[in-house]
DNA sequence: AACGGAATCGTACAACGTATGGTTTCAAGG
DNA sequence: CCTTGAAACCATACGTTGTACGATTCCGTT
């Protein structure tokens, strides 16, 4: 019927809607204002157009995002490898770019690493560097499949903490040490004594260098397998 | 006003509405459905109670899942560490007996990694059995901060893609064979020369078997750090 | 010039979390 | 026993969400 005024197609020619155009404005909002901000509705808004019209272009809420985890490994595609390098040393790179392409949009990582259905055939290339690395160290295909795991499953669990805290907007050390002076007595012995023996001060926790000795522990693991 | 029927309080006497059991309710439906099934009407309905009468126990819904994030890791405290076992092997056993109470239900645990704004006070608890061996190991207090952190990361990422994948119900192994040999030439050569040569059954993947050889993996690069 | 498909919009629906405020029951005090 | 106030429960309602449906308009092709 159409009662009300005109609706047909009023963006006319010059600027009409994309896909990409679509994404980009649904990173921004996620950027800007975290996943549940990113809303159909809100996405419409901002591209100044029906909500319903950007379903011409994505068939639901779930393919946006989908669209958009393809954006967050996308920058992971032109890292190439330092030449001269240990293979040790290639392999922590790799996995420090791995957690620099997550982090470059915190909001959007948590979502990706939450809902992993959402990730798209093109994405397992960026395993490739990890592949590399283990290969050029000699070590057998299944050892590098299994170690690979390993060390990505390591920076997944070790960027939900880091995004987490970071969304939730709370320090690690402050907290811990209160949650630890907050338990009854014999709860937790082991964990009290070495708490309190380093302080609050020594407990000050730095998302960097605790990955970095994370990764020494890992590339010094796998080592030891080789062996 | 009330025009229609009698509101009132129904429930005479007999059975009343308690956290407890709201949160019993409420685990049973993620266990059953996942957790977006878990809504309030839901969880009412399966109480038959109206939807309000939940909010006198639980302030909103966050707190329910809150309340059921102690659920998930109330299965820990109950383990002891077995006498006569290496330092080393305790360790694996903390590890094994983490991942063992998060995988006993599998929508929560998902829910809760993804969230842990929802985790209370009382859960850090749960990594005393971790502190305890490597105390035992003769490491630093830093240290043992440090390769907890480390080890509880890997397992979280860990049950991030083994939960993930259990709920999206495909098989790793076929999986990634295919998502590879669809790789454009060239994109990932060491990647697919690897997974050729492990085969679609050389690539079979177990959980429990990956598990393990991470744990090695991370026991011995922990061993490492302390010669 | 006419036509057909693609893009857009308006409206509408079911389901969600929960604020508000009414009604009933129970436990305790007189 | 009766009264009373708090606690538990319910009905209604509001705003917001994702999206199905159908009508409308534009544009490239014939």
């Amino acid at each position: 019927m159409n009662t009300a005024g005109k609706p047909g197609r009023p963006r006319a020619g010059a600027e009409r809607l994309s896909r990409d155009a679509i994404l980009a404005a649904a990173l921004r909002i996620v950027d800007d204002e975290g996943v549940e901000a990113m809303t159909m509705r809100r996405l419409a808004g901002t591209l100044g157009v029906n909500p319903m019209s950007i379903y011409h272009h994505l068939p639901n809420k779930a393919a946006v995002f989908a669209g958009l985890a393809e954006v967050v490994f996308a920058g992971l595609e032109s890292v190439r490898p330092q030449p001269g390098l240990s293979w040790q040393d290639e392999l922590k790179d790799a996995a420090r770019a791995y957690r620099a392409a997550l982090r470059a949009h915190p909001n959007l990582a948590l979502q990706v690493l939450s809902d992993p259905s959402a990730v798209s055939d093109v994405v397992v290339v960026t395993v490739e560097p990890f592949y590399r690395a283990l290969d050029r160290g000699g070590l057998a295909p299944r050892a590098i499949f299994e170690s690979v795991n390993t060390i990505v499953d390591f920076v997944h669990g070790f960027l939900l903490g880091e995004l987490s805290v970071r969304a939730a907007t709370f320090d690690l050390a402050p907290d811990l040490v209160d949650r630890v002076e907050k338990l009854p007595d014999g709860q937790a012995p082991t964990l009290t004594r070495v708490v309190r023996s380093l302080g609050r001060e020594g407990l000050h926790y730095d998302f960097d260098s605790g990955f970095e000795s994370a990764l020494t522990v890992l590339v010094n693991g796998i080592e030891s397998t080789v062996r």
